[in-house]
DNA sequence: TTATTCAGGATTGGATACATTGTACAATTT
DNA sequence: AAATTGTACAATGTATCCAATCCTGAATAA
């Protein structure tokens, strides 16, 4: 009888996934910037992996609209107007609408309460200005939030979109007076769920998604 | 000096993206049914390709959705739940409703008369019977409608969706009560295009998805 | 009979080799 | 000097090769 502990099985993802992950990584966080040319053969001696499988990153890249393949000339970064951004919230909002009920409707307790963790140590880094640990803690709340839906491909279409806006959310947060401002809504988001107030959450998130997207375009147009 | 014709310069796509579009057909047309395992070496001797091109098409099908991967066993073919089917005309109506706006602002006198022209061969293929003529005669109406719109993501999100039910729509068309319905409908569409009446398109067109939901709903019910 | 082991084939993961295409730039021609 | 051609280099497109893993099923043991 076997008596050791069962190994994980190496139960590694292709190396594909990680360089797709590494690759659109770069690209959100906007250390590949728009316009950058991905060289196949670079970017698979530095990730030391063979062609093959950056390839098959490239490709799901190119699905996900982050890249755009030229004819015989490899894949380049693509860059997002601001109505590249007005369009991406507008469909995030909507998205959002269309699946509160369902979240309103499944949202327990216990999700009320890790909800509520969450947000005492978005407490923290409020205070602190801590932006980066906020910009991650945002994501986690939203995400949490969106993901007590049942609607699964209509998460994923707000995920998409989200991963699109991802590269700005730290310009975002710099606003002093939206991140205030969002803290406190983010409290009044779980207080709503609390109470199971569908109406009053679909105001509140609407308003707050609208906020989030006026920031962003702000921010945006600032930095040209 | 040249006095021949051009050569269309050899535009030829690359072999991966005949392959998906290959795959991604089999798939929607359901000649590839849902669970169908689908083994590299097969189909890269069955299109006369290598592995290698074939790989990268179905890394783009993953990202689709068409296909789930599973760990070391390849790709196999998913299958739509009603539940799905639900989703996705939710996601289509609600993008719908956004993108009618830009659609109604731009619609141009050549446009609403092209409409026209499909209209009329719509016709015939109504009076015919021919429910193959007349589901891609469908799908290029709404599709010219859809692509009136500058929202270019937002056309992407709905694209996407579309090609998830172009499997059912073959189906829907067959419901005889639908099918003259929806034609009369479509003719009401270009009418409220052409008064550029936002409002009364938007009851129209939510209204006729809807009914397309439940012919679709109903059709792969009965199906089980 | 039933469980187990192990060999062999099948299939995916990844790397490498070769072919094709495109680009840049120098050499040549007008 | 301007335009054209040619050539070398660079990057992508595709095929093939090898390794690792998984599955199957026969052989064997309990």
């Amino acid at each position: 009888m076997y008596n050791g502990t069962f190994e994980p099985a190496a139960e590694s993802k292709p190396i594909r996934d990680v360089a797709y992950e590494r690759l659109k990584h770069a690209i959100i966080t906007g250390e590949l910037p728009a316009g950058s040319r991905i060289v196949e053969t670079v970017y698979a001696e530095q990730l030391h992996i063979s062609r093959t499988p950056l390839r098959e990153a490239l490709r799901k890249l190119e699905r996900d609209g982050l890249v755009e393949y030229v004819l015989r000339h490899g894949v380049v970064v693509r860059a997002f107007t601001v109505a590249d951004i007005e369009e991406i919230f507008t469909i995030r909002n909507a998205m959002m609408m269309l699946i509160l009920p369902s979240v309103i409707e499944r949202v327990s307790d216990k999700d009320i309460a890790e909800l509520r963790v969450l947000l005492s140590e978005m407490d923290v880094a409020q205070k602190e200005e801590d932006c980066d640990a906020l910009a991650s803690f945002n994501r986690a709340f939203h995400s949490k939030i969106e993901h007590l839906t049942d609607k699964k491909r209509i998460l994923r279409v707000i995920d998409d979109q989200e991963e699109y806006i991802t590269r700005f959310s730290a310009v975002t947060i710099a606003s002093i007076v939206r991140r205030s401002k969002a803290h406190q809504e983010h409290h009044e988001m779980v207080d709503l769920l609390e109470k199971r107030d569908l109406d009053g959450l679909e105001k509140l998130m609407s308003h707050h998604l609208d906020e989030s997207k006026m920031t962003c375009l702000a921010a945006v147009a600032n930095r040209k």
